[in-house]
DNA sequence: CCGCATCCTTTTAGATACTG
DNA sequence: CAGTATCTAAAAGGATGCGG
């Protein structure tokens, strides 16, 4: 066990804050996820996830992009179209994030009944 | 391998970013993470963190006592303060975290290195 | 010692309309 | 089809002062 003066866990911590400050966002995980199946293009990508608006999906597949975790292609047919894949980086992400995937699935009612119980006690 | 018509993805991807939007945030995790090695007190906490505001931390601290993975106990001293420490559920995210964590280690620098590229690139 | 309330600034996201 | 530009609404965050 750890004692309170050990002095790794911030370090740690600090690195997991800076990714989470890019994937962690609204739809990062969304679109890496769909992704997942294969390669999409920008249209399907904006019917396939339901709420996304134009503007969001661009700005966080150029953040995806950027990070290196997405490929964008530009395919030059008639008329010309842009295909999304998930880079190496990207899906060493995968495993990772099934990981947390399970554990939120199997504790989000856990989360949502403490929630409830939360708000109840605050109204007393 | 999934083809693109799979439907199960979305649902599990929804429930990461339900998860996410509750510990994903700039600071959860910080505390999660310095809450690991034991209980420790408010004042504690902000002095061990560094750069976070005594606003954030309580609104923080909040949050995840009404998620249900932290717990906050007023000892009656004189005088009087106030203990946090991780409930089972919060201890149950460590593991989680912990991969994440490492994927994070081991990836920073190859993202950090994606984002120059990129960076470079975008002022040609 | 703990932390809430208020005020104010910055950041982020959504809607809408328009371009190569 | 795949974006960009602009405007506005909402949320996050910091500073400060008060109260239990």
């Amino acid at each position: 066990m750890n004692v309170i003066e050990n002095t790794h866990p911030t370090e740690q911590c600090l690195k997991i804050s800076q990714v989470l400050a890019r994937i962690g966002d609204k739809w990062s995980l969304l679109i890496v996820g769909r992704l997942g199946g294969g390669p999409m293009r920008f249209g399907q990508l904006l019917r396939s996830i339901e709420d996304i608006s134009q503007r969001m999906l661009t700005r966080t597949l150029r953040g995806l992009e950027r990070d290196g975790l997405v490929r964008r292609t530009v395919v030059a047919d008639l008329p010309p179209h842009v295909e999304y894949e998930l880079t190496d980086l990207g899906r060493s992400l995968q495993a990772p994030v099934t990981v947390l995937s399970d554990w939120a699935a199997n504790n989000l009612s856990a989360i949502d009944a403490a929630r409830s119980s939360y708000d109840a006690a605050d109204e007393a």
